[in-house]
DNA sequence: CGCGTACAGTCTACACTGTAGATAGGCGTC
DNA sequence: GACGCCTATCTACAGTGTAGACTGTACGCG
């Protein structure tokens, strides 16, 4: 007989278990199919392991969702040394927003998780970035606290932003204008008439510029506020 | 015998049910317990009720959830008239804002929800804040499509800003600064020094005025861009 | 060689979830 | 009284996360 069984459905096993393996496929499988689809026993089967076997590598369903997670804002690359302070925050900007579009699935863990966890118990990886970026602001100059509040009206806007910009965006670009133009006729005309006027506006949103835009207004708008000494 | 039968455990049967009496007891249960407490039979029981005569009043558990960020959301008000567009947005952040920090655990329904459901299709409670502050910026002299980039800015910031702000939100303020410290002393000092020496400064973040700091720039940013034709 | 121990993976079982479908109770109208 | 309608209930089913006991295999040590 040959060596591949495949017991499961999809994927036959290969060598032993690892945390990595294990988060890959889950964030494959949520990529793919949506955040409901990751349940033990799926995520189990698609690794061909039973269900019981993920236990090893992540103690709970949660810190399953806190480790992929972490994968997806591991890919994050952010250095903090960079004297322009202000071009590498709209590097980075754009970076996570780029990775919110390639795993849209994704984004509720990004924005809910954190709420349920106190700041110091988060999985570490989703605190580089907050640790990071803190470094490149005092590095340029601003006083800790004050490269708190940039942190935070910066990251504030971003992750906004990013909700936003995921709010209206539409899978299939063909149907796009059809399905919302549908959507929007649902509307009653008395209640919504702006709304319902604004429709071909919606369908043309390009995303990257108006966060450029936002940062502009209010990276400018911070670094007057708040003189950065310079280091 | 008494006509009180209280067969669940907290609530007594009272009338006719209604929609507004189950999202109002479904928004309680939810503010007390978070969402998770929030099934089809524990809310049942908390309306002394069969579980299955929810499905009456909302289709789904999923409509459910719709029904109370909606009840939410009814408590925002918005004057759509007033002549001074700045203020009035002013105002309706810091309504949201305390609205939010009310009801923490509906804020991932507020920012979540949306995500899985297309713009025509969401609940209209939720589309009128849009409508209503579309509303007021064309009023105020923003040409239409103007007006839709002022509200993703804007609208993005500010949920971007509860979302952070709560993030760093502990429940006990007598346990604030401790839990945080002891929250920051497990990460490793080696890679997380930044962070580790601003725990004072998080424990002391007033939410409110750092709002208020970023509409600021924000607002006048937007305003000097686009300009505005008196209406 | 043989044995012991550690650990990856499995099996079974339990309490709980959302909800489809059939069933009962109470009311107004003929 | 008989009918139909609407509300609420009951029963049942497939699916969930996960505790606890169990099996197998690999490896080091005598």
């Amino acid at each position: 007989m040959a060596p591949a069984r495949t017991p499961g459905s999809t994927a036959a096993r290969k060598g032993r278990l690892s945390r990595e393996l294990v988060l890959a496929k889950a964030l494959e499988l949520v990529d793919a199919e949506g955040l409901d689809a990751l349940t033990m026993r799926r995520l189990g089967q698609e690794l061909g392991r039973d269900p019981m076997s993920l236990y090893r590598y992540a103690e709970n369903r949660a810190a399953l969702l806190d480790g992929v997670t972490e994968l997806v804002l591991n890919q994050l690359s952010i250095q903090p040394k960079d004297p322009d302070w202000k071009a590498q925050l709209r590097h980075i900007a754009h970076s996570l927003r780029s990775l919110a579009l390639q795993h849209p699935n994704v984004v509720p863990l990004l924005v809910t998780r954190p709420l349920s966890t106190p700041l110091g118990m988060r999985p570490l990886g989703t605190l580089r970035p907050l640790e990071q970026i803190l470094s490149l602001l005092i590095e340029a100059g601003f006083a800790p606290p004050d490269a708190l509040h940039v942190y935070r009206a910066y990251y504030g806007f971003l992750y906004g932003h990013i909700l936003n910009e995921l709010q209206e965006f539409v899978v299939d670009p063909e149907e796009n204008e059809a399905l919302l133009r549908l959507g929007l006729h649902r509307l009653p005309p008395r209640e919504f008439p702006r709304l319902r006027s604004l429709g071909p506006d919606l369908a043309t949103y390009d995303g990257s510029a108006e966060l450029d835009q936002g940062l502009s207004i209010l990276l400018s708008g911070l670094e007057s506020q708040l003189s950065v000494h310079a280091g």
